[in-house]
RNA sequence: GGCGGCGUAGCUCAGUUGGUUAGAGCAGCGGAAUCAUAAUCCGCGUGUCAGGGGUUCGAGUCCCUUCGCCGCUACCA
């Protein structure tokens, strides 16, 4: 038989900086699936998570918030864990980044990276906002383009020109912290040199047996083909994260602290259950397997590998790199209303009803999925009520009095075929081929709903000659459901739960799968799952919207500063200066796409009569061009023509928003008309 | 532009190392049943497997190429 494995799960840390959503969900249900699968095999499992707590946008939420950083992530801590638990999302532990064992881990490792020789210092040129007293990572910096002159771009690259620099080369730097101009402070910063381990963490890549192939080959056409940069692992004060040991005034860089994160957290772990921490993750019988999303593919399978080496701990068995969650086709966005929070989901539908459907979903590979509402209904109500539930539902009560057969009869081999199909059930989800496994599972499931409807119980019940018979039939079609409710254990513990309710039985181990239940009693058929009304997952939608409206509403109170941040106040001018600009309302009468544009239509703007513009507009992302002939905008009318790539623009249209689909362009009220000024 | 991925029935997707008339679920149409949460059962699918070329006795499956979509990254890979 096979043995026992010694198995440490691990999902990726979430950031403390806001709560969970239905795409984080998909990685920790995936993982949860697997965790639980390999606990019913027998195998000695653990999972473990924990919040990634440091870093400088971190410490900038909490200051925004008037709290400490400290209040600030356990107040996270909280609604992280609250989250997860209401998805049935089981962690053998949750810590936390911004703990004693992490900081304990973390000089563990830091000691043998500079023993290795792999640390070395260096000065360089930081933004430094006097007023906040911070340095700025350049996502905190706006100014203007060095290239192109195009104004409130971002600090390392501009999305107008697509040029790349350096924040300290922007025109007119702002602080988006403090909207002050920053200076220039050399600043050291510590190094690690990665390149110094370039061969082995080819070797460990490329070996086939650690990533997916398309993560492999991902890697060696993006980094390995050429010497890795040096790794910046410091960050001067202030800093939310911990103190380097030896070098005071430095702390580690948020991505040095959280993978160790995995490691502390199995210490805290460890601790409470009298084990060894070497004995998970310095053991080479044991398992790591890592399950990530896409986005963080570069720390998991460079960095940490290489910090894990250095250390002396072992590496990583898999790093299992699911895709990201799309819902309808599109990426989840605020003002569809896709954008749906784990708390608002579980205030109108059932856990169960998601983890169903991602499992319907996954595959071992890195493809992105798509939640499709519809699709999400009819799956939930056609495979888990009208199929699965229906099974217990349409047999239980013809059995309450009597229970199971005592010997499990004749059912044309449906029992034994299902618990042969178990093998290939198991192997699909151990390659976390989910999407198989269920396919096979609802095979079962259409191959046991004819068996009750050629047997009739309905009608054997009126004949008291044949209460054996109906009670065989019942003992038949119960054990078929709770087959499958054991094939579905890791996918709905619920499921398995009600099925223990039911039959008495409870549901801890796969095998059980493989031996049908027999003279025991069968107790009231409760309802197992609700079917899903549609206007319930609306309802979810249009709150999610409403929520994200809220931040930008009239409610003063709970806006958030983030797009004043991100773009502080201008200078102050004069009624005069304003005179300059020429602000007329224009009509849309046509609108086309640019193929070779990424982010330009081309719009024909009538100012009325027979003036008439062609202005190019950077809003392909966010707006249709057929929805927008006929309509209203307004337009700049005496800017400068500027040649563009396409064409000459002969003007712009007021919009506001940070860009791409977040456009949202102005129009005035009804009864304007175009060639009217905007005084 | 580079790299990676994808492109199979109206929708969501399976198609194992190339091998007989390419499949499932949902939706749709027709019928049956009425035990069950209007759930279930039976029947109904001629899709240039994105286009073209090649390798092969044989390709959705391998190779080349074109087109389209997605992601990452950019006058470096």
């Amino acid at each position: 038989m096979n043995k026992t494995r010694q198995i440490l799960v691990t999902a990726a840390l979430p950031y403390a900086n806001g709560p969970i959503h239905i795409g984080h969900l998909v990685e920790y249900i995936q993982t949860d699936i697997w965790v639980r699968f390999q606990k019913m095999r027998g195998h000695r499992c653990i999972y473990i998570c924990a919040d990634d707590t440091h870093g400088t946008a971190i410490m900038i939420s909490a200051r925004q918030q008037g709290v400490t950083e400290e209040e600030f992530i356990s107040h996270i801590h909280r609604e992280h864990q609250s989250d997860f638990s209401g998805f049935d999302i089981e962690f053998d532990n949750y810590g936390s980044t911004h703990s004693e064992e992490n900081f304990a881990l973390c000089s563990e490792f830091w000691t043998a990276i500079e023993k290795a020789g792999l640390v070395k210092e260096q000065d360089i040129e930081q933004l430094y906002d006097p007023e906040a007293k911070t340095f700025l990572a350049d996502r905190f910096v706006t100014g203007t383009c060095p290239k192109c002159k195009s104004e409130s771009q971002y600090g390392d690259n501009c999305d107008k020109c697509g040029g790349t620099y350096s924040a300290r080369d922007l025109v007119n730097p702002r602080s988006t912290l403090s909207g002050t101009k920053p200076e220039i402070r050399t600043a050291r910063h510590l190094f690690i040199e990665l390149e110094q381990l370039h061969t082995f963490l080819d070797e460990w890549t490329q070996s086939g047996e650690h990533l997916q192939p398309e993560i492999a080959n991902y890697l060696r056409g993006h980094f390995l083909g050429e010497p890795f940069r040096d790794w910046d692992i410091s960050r001067p004060a202030p800093y939310f994260g911990f103190e380097i040991p030896d070098n005071p005034g430095h702390y580690w860089y948020v991505w040095f602290d959280a993978p160790i994160g995995y490691v502390a957290s199995t210490l805290q772990w460890c601790k409470l259950h009298g084990e060894n921490v070497d004995d998970w993750w310095r053991n080479k019988a044991c398992e790591i397997h890592h399950f990530i999303g896409k986005d963080i593919t570069y720390f998991h399978t460079l960095f940490w590998p290489g910090m894990l080496k250095t250390a002396g701990f072992c590496l990583p068995t898999k790093v299992h790199i699911h895709g990201f969650l799309t819902v309808d086709g599109e990426k989840m966005s605020k003002s569809r209303g896709t954008f749906v929070r784990a708390a608002t989901y579980l205030k109108h539908l059932e856990p169960g009803y998601l983890r169903y459907y991602y499992a319907t979903k996954l595959s071992a590979k890195v493809d992105d999925i798509d939640l499709n509402l519809d699709e999400f209904v009819s799956k939930i109500n056609a495979d888990l009520v009208g199929k699965v539930v229906n099974l217990a539902s349409r047999s239980a009560k013809f059995v309450q009095q009597q229970g199971l057969s005592d010997t499990y009869p004749e059912d044309g081999g449906l029992f034994a075929h299902a618990a042969k199909e178990g093998d290939l059930i198991a192997s699909a989800y151990e390659l976390c081929d989910y999407s198989q496994a269920i396919r096979r599972i609802m095979a079962l499931a259409d191959g046991a709903n004819p068996y009750v409807e050629q047997n009739r119980p309905w009608e054997l019940s009126k004949d008291p000659s044949k209460l054996g018979q109906l009670q065989d039939v019942c003992t038949v079609a119960l054990n078929l459901f709770r087959q499958i409710a054991i094939y579905l254990a890791p996918v709905l513990p619920r499921l398995a739960i009600q099925c223990e309710q039911l039959l008495g039985e409870p549901v801890t181990d796969w095998k059980q799968s493989q031996t049908p239940l027999t003279g025991s009693p069968v107790n009231p058929f409760k309802h197992m799952i609700h079917r899903i009304d549609k206007p319930k997952v609306q309802a979810m939608i249009d709150e999610s919207r409403d929520d994200a409206l809220e931040t930008t509403s009239d409610n003063v109170s709970s806006d958030s500063g983030d797009a004043l941040a991100a773009e502080p106040l201008a200078e102050e001018i004069t009624i005069d200066d304003f005179a300059k600009v020429d602000l007329r309302v224009a009509r849309v009468i046509a609108a086309e796409s640019i193929p070779e544009a990424r982010k330009l239509l081309k719009l024909t703007l009538s100012l009325g009569g027979a003036q008439q513009r062609t202005v190019f507009a950077g809003i392909k992302a966010a707006y249709q061009p057929e929805a927008l002939v006929g309509r209203l905008v307004i337009c700049v009318a005496n800017l400068a023509p500027r040649k563009m790539k396409f064409g000459t623009s002969e003007g712009m249209v007021i919009a506001s928003g940070p860009g791409n689909s977040e456009v949202f362009l102005l129009s005035p009220d009804e009864g304007a008309v175009p060639g009217q000024r905007v005084h």
